[in-house]
DNA sequence: TGACATATATGTTATTGACATGTATATTTC
DNA sequence: GAAATATACATGTCAATAACATATATGTCA
């Protein structure tokens, strides 16, 4: 690899999971819409489906999200999820958790600054 | 687990990769004492002797620091890493990612305030 | 009818970091 | 001077995560 173009992405781990919490407060849907209202969330182009509905398994199983599904609406049947009152609650968690985050990389970034100044 | 007892940690991904460069921007200096440093900038008690000479090694071969023994000083012998200019790059590539990480949790901050005023 | 979008789902694999363990020397304490 | 502890470097193992590939079935449009 040529000097200077090492892939480094300074990526927040999980943070799938509490964007897609986010996504959920803004009204039970399915998988595939939810697909997209995350990537506007995170703020990609695409989010890996596969990975995405397994998630959503997973936090069924523990409660964080519920759902039915919808097979009254037009088109393809759909499973809909909802954020139940855990999920709220894991959500703030997340967002406590991501202040700290946010403040750790600014810490880092103060203290890079202080000796490079631009 | 309870309702609101959940682990829920928001880590960057390879965080002590850039902080390890960071440190070692504090001039040369030997894998003990690094991780010292290194747990200050991070923010922590301590960090893993093992995966830091793990990554120390890594980066040498990658070319990222350079390293020698140095049996001169007291006590044990010691290897000594420095950044290379390479290194100093890579620095500079991780801060402008983690600029970004930094930006992407700010937005997703608001964006859960905007509907959650405190 | 063939292509494409919608919708859900499982399998496989490399990377990462936590934890445990191993080795050796130096220093302190009793 | 023996034992405990700190310094210093190093490898082994494993679970969690996320990227990528694949599978399935239906709806829509040209």
């Amino acid at each position: 690899m040529a000097p200077g173009e090492w892939e480094v992405t300074a990526r927040v781990e999980r943070f799938v999971e509490p964007a897609l919490l986010l996504a959920l407060r803004g009204g039970r849907s399915h998988g595939y819409e939810l697909a997209e209202r995350l990537a506007e969330v995170i703020g990609v182009e695409s989010v890996d489906y596969g990975n995405l509905y397994r998630l959503l398994r997973s936090l069924e199983q523990e409660g964080i999200v519920s759902s039915e599904w919808d097979d009254q609406s037009e088109g393809h049947s759909k499973r809909e999820y909802e954020l139940t009152d855990s999920g709220e609650l894991l959500l703030e968690a997340w967002v406590e958790s991501l202040r700290q985050a946010d403040e750790r990389i600014a810490a880092f970034l103060r203290r890079y600054d202080e000796r490079n100044p631009t």
